[in-house]
DNA sequence: TACATCGGGGT
DNA sequence: TTACCCCGATGTAT
């Protein structure tokens, strides 16, 4: 069946309104603005016109509104100020040109047709509330774009709160559950809760002592405000008193920040329709503002008859609309006989064929979805809801029991349709899928993969963010979590109201993951991604999905008894700095030192950072005690902060694993993060496994805490020995670096003696490690400065060396090169296997950022080739053990490093199968070197 | 409370 | 003034 045909409409509610704090909007704007670059000739301030109107615009164009409305206050006091005459008392009165620029946005309003509304005795808030429920009433979706906290009593199923984040122009969408999870408390309560914590921006004093936290319980305890005043007796402490000896206030409070919501204003919610301006007066007021033409055409392409906006009353222009799907019930059919009529009778059956995926004349419309919500806890996942979708966009919605009780039905679906399914995070998909006893396979389509495929350098951190990015629209689709009570129960349970609205948005998720694959199929085949999608990321999702539930086992007394003692070491290293500093600083600011350095001190500073003072790491550091070794209290200083800062790391990092340790199990589940770095490897975190110290004999302590866990007698570690560089060997064909690898010889060392032209046994120990930074700089795109900061020769020296390096590997040099110009023709680079990113910089005009650029470009294809190679190593690791029959495991990756539990009696067949299958990975022209080694932990397994 | 900056751990 | 990451602490703005 073909999709374009029956999912085009966008879900949009057919009536929208908007609402907006004229004066809120006007002054954000304001103060965001510098006035500066907002001035006419004359001398007249626009930047409050200038923000309010791309406010706007943006907005609109965001949320589509078809109707709109724009709330001001009025001059003089309100009902309120009778009440409470302090009321709003300590604002200052606003900037006379912000004050002028009032009168020029209601032209502005005027000439855009847009409602204003200002009603004497009442504020802009009861305004906006006002209208908001006459919205309501109408049968409006409302959203009320304000800055004023007091706007979230209005908050409802049908009215959401645009509430203003850190800059402007990020709007957080505060709908109930969103007021809920920041307060605990449902809108209806905020004011409560505001009438006990106070509010400072209105110079209203609330309960001394009583935040956010104690009003929220409060109010969860007695119910309403009222509840509380009730029950005023029986609340203890301190805060009970204050509570007694405000209550007067607290009452006032909620009086003045109640909002009135039936003013009489004049207006019918239907004339507030969004129309087309009048272009005369807004040609007009834009020359007097001397706004460019750019400017105006931004503002206008959000109203009717605007540029784009063709585009949002008709069709989008990609047939990837997201629509809400027909929820069938399936009390009164049964999940198999739903699936067999939409999935199995539809869809043919089978796995996933890779031949022809990656042509990109091919295009897909006959597929399913499945998607699990909920949370993912190694061992303890929380799934709270399961969706299907079919491609006669009919979905069902499962709650966690409907699931579990069909898990073979859903399991036999996934394996015998594996070849149509799509997901979106395989890796989370399979987590949550176990947690209902259901069986996951490789699906034919991840969207999450596949959005990192095409666009490596962005990730989104949510389905959510994945959406507005790649399809361009804001869909309401996720609450957070589900409230108690309100979580999909079964049959006679389940259906409350509450129940009713998360089916729809659980439906609505599955349907963002099939406008997602819609959108993403045809990138993939332009962009010929398929193939690495299922020859590596797929495989590799599910062995990763397998090593995070396994984790790591740690020794816990061990890590305590690490951290005890690298914490006296700190507290030790710290005194000593405090002593010669003459002053108990926070060696942990580099601020404080700075001013100790520099200003006490008076020491000579090295390099700046980047707002201007002196730095204060390490290698800085180093240098100023080489310089002043005669200087007793500056060295003293330096090197027992030097001292401070490694032993508190460590100390830190020590911390960080016991806070990981799974209460269960006694083990460290890591995430490995498939879908972050931008070159194509993992990442890992909540732990980061990946940065366990290894450098120096203290650090590389910590892995021994790393042990084999029950059942296993050892860890095994595997890793390619100069992967990147045999990379660079075998690309650029350069015959003398592949001789060095072939040769078997000490590699740096035998390169070190074709650098210098002298016999092997003569190089000395400095020779090789310059060329080992050498060789080591080439993929980083090293500069000669780098080069000799970092082996601390003069640049000139630096020179010599690269000029001699590129003398003999001749085509290595070529080769980066070509790297960097292909991709400024492409527009990306390429690893081996194919994987791209993409690099834009190339083109800047900014010599930093295209020079940055090159040196990614230069990087990308090879460290994203190395992560290429140890994914499939992975993949066939995984397979060899499997198929051997082995209860060895892989449980960490390290980028170039596997580490393995070793079961007993197994160490041998298994560093057998793990170094032949890394060996093996891909046949290149130099050897894959792969050293293994065995031990009791980790650190004894090293080699 | 949220964000930017600094510093430091890994490959 | 070397690529790619993750994280904690500080200090500032909100």
């Amino acid at each position: 069946m073909d999709l374009s045909a029956t999912s085009l409409k966008p879900a949009i509610a057919d009536r929208r309104l908007l609402v907006i704090d004229g004066h809120s909007l006007a002054f954000r704007a304001y103060f965001a603005l510098p006035v500066e670059n907002f001035t006419t000739s004359a001398g007249m301030a626009t930047n409050a016109v200038w923000g309010f109107a791309s406010m706007l615009s943006r907005v609109i164009l965001d949320e589509h509104p078809t109707h709109i409305a724009v709330a001001f206050d009025v001059k003089g006091g309100t009902f309120r100020n009778e009440l409470l005459p302090q009321y709003k008392g300590t604002r200052d009165a606003a900037p006379e040109d912000l004050l002028t620029q009032l009168p020029v946005i209601q032209r502005l309003l005027d000439a855009l047709g847009v409602t204003y509304i200002e009603k004497p005795g009442f504020e802009g808030d009861d305004v906006i509330a006002t209208l908001a429920t006459m919205g309501e009433q109408a049968g409006f979706d409302t959203l009320v774009l304000s800055g004023d906290r007091d706007a979230f009593q209005l908050i409802d199923d049908k009215i959401t709160v645009l509430y203003p984040g850190h800059h402007f122009k990020d709007l957080k969408h505060m709908t109930p559950q969103a007021v809920e999870d920041k307060y605990k408390v449902p809108p209806q309560r905020y004011p409560d809760l505001a009438a006990l914590r106070g509010e400072t921006a209105d110079n209203i004093p609330g309960v001394p002592g009583v935040g956010d936290g104690f009003a929220a319980k409060w109010i969860n305890q007695f119910g309403s405000l009222d509840g509380i005043i009730e029950h005023a007796d029986e609340i203890g402490g301190k805060k009970g008193e204050a509570l007694r000896e405000n209550i007067e206030q607290v009452k006032l409070n909620r009086r003045v920040n109640a909002l009135v919501r039936d003013l009489d204003l004049n207006a019918q919610v239907g004339d507030l329709v969004l129309a087309e301006p009048d272009l005369s007066a807004v040609d007009k007021l834009f020359a007097e503002l001397e706004f460019g033409p750019r400017t105006k055409q931004r503002l206008l392409k959000a109203f009717p008859g605007g540029e784009s906006s063709r585009i949002t009353t008709e069709e989008p222009e990609s047939e990837c609309a997201i629509e809400d799907p027909t929820i069938d019930d399936i009390d009164t059919d049964g999940f198999e006989g739903w699936a067999a009529r939409h999935i199995v009778e539809v869809l043919p059956a089978g796995e996933v064929h890779v031949d022809s995926l990656d042509d990109p004349s091919r295009t897909v419309n006959a597929f399913w979805t499945i998607h699990v919500e909920g949370t993912i806890l190694h061992g303890e996942s929380t799934p709270w809801s399961l969706s299907v979708l079919a491609p006669d966009r009919h979905a069902v919605v499962l709650s966690p029991a409907q699931a579990r009780e069909q898990s073979a039905v859903i399991s036999r679906l996934l394996a015998s349709h594996a070849g149509t399914c799509a997901m979106h995070g395989y890796k989370e998909q399979i987590h949550l899928l176990a947690a209902l006893g259901i069986e996951a396979a490789h699906p034919w389509f991840d969207t999450q993969l596949a959005g990192y495929l095409v666009e490596s350098d962005y990730h989104p951190d949510s389905l959510d963010a994945a959406v507005s990015h790649f399809l361009d629209v804001q869909v309401e689709s996720r609450k957070d979590q589900p409230s108690q009570g309100e979580l999909l129960l079964d049959g006679d349970q389940a259906q409350g109201d509450a129940g009713e609205i998360d089916e729809v948005l659980a439906a609505r998720r599955v349907a963002c993951v099939s406008a997602l694959v819609c959108k993403l199929v045809p990138m993939m085949s332009q962009r010929r991604q398929y193939e690495l999608m299922h020859t590596v990321e797929i495989p590799v999702s599910e062995i990763l999905a397998a090593m995070e539930l396994r984790g790591a086992a740690v020794d816990q007394s061990r890590l305590v008894d690490m951290r005890d003692r690298f914490a006296a070491e700190a507290r030790e290293a710290q005194e000593q700095a405090w002593d010669a500093a003459n002053k108990r600083i926070n060696l942990q600011s580099p601020k404080q030192l700075q001013t100790v350095l520099f200003d006490d001190m008076q020491l000579r500073g090295t390099r700046k950072t980047k707002s201007g003072g002196y730095t204060t790491d390490a290698s800085a550091l180093q240098e100023m005690a080489i310089r002043n070794v005669n200087n007793e209290r500056a060295s003293m200083f330096l090197v027992s902060l030097l001292r401070f800062r490694e032993t508190n790391k460590l100390k830190q990092i020590v911390q960080s694993l016991l806070d990981e340790v799974n209460g269960n199990d006694g083990r460290i589940h890591t995430t490995f993060e498939q879908t972050v770095a931008a070159t194509g490897r993992l990442s890992s975190v909540a732990p980061n496994l990946q940065n366990i110290p290894n450098r120096n004999v203290a650090g590389r302590e910590i892995r021994g805490a790393f042990v084999p866990g029950e059942g296993y007698v050892s860890l095994m570690s595997c890793d390619y020995s100069q992967v990147e560089l045999r990379i660079m060997a075998h690309c650029s064909g350069d015959e003398s670096l592949i001789e060095a690898f072939r040769s078997g010889a000490d590699f740096h060392r035998y390169v070190a003696s074709l650098v210098y032209g002298i016999p092997v046994d003569d190089i000395t120990a400095d020779q090789r490690s310059h060329v080992k930074a050498m060789s080591y700089g080439l993929a980083y795109g090293l500069s000669t400065y780098g080069l000799a900061q970092q082996l601390k020769i003069s640049p000139a020296e630096a020179d010599v060396l690269k000029d001699k390096y590129f003398a003999t590997f001749g085509k290595v040099h070529e080769y980066l090169e070509t790297l960097v110009s292909e991709a400024r023709e492409k527009g990306y680079t390429e690893t081996m296997f194919g994987r791209r990113r993409y690099f834009p910089g190339l083109r800047s005009t900014n010599r930093r950022v295209r020079d940055a650029a090159e040196r990614g470009a230069l990087n990308a294809p090879i460290q994203g080739t190395a992560a290429d190679i140890m994914k499939l190593a992975m993949i066939k690791a995984d397979g060899a053990l499997r198929e051997a029959g082995v209860r060895s495991r892989i449980i960490l990756q390290i980028h170039d490093e596997l580490v393995l539990e070793v079961a007993g009696g197994e160490a041998e067949r298994v560093t057998d199968l793990v170094s032949r299958a890394m060996e093996t990975a891909v046949h290149l022209d130099v050897p894959l070197d792969v050293s293994t080694g065995i031990g009791d932990d980790w650190q004894l397994a090293a080699h």
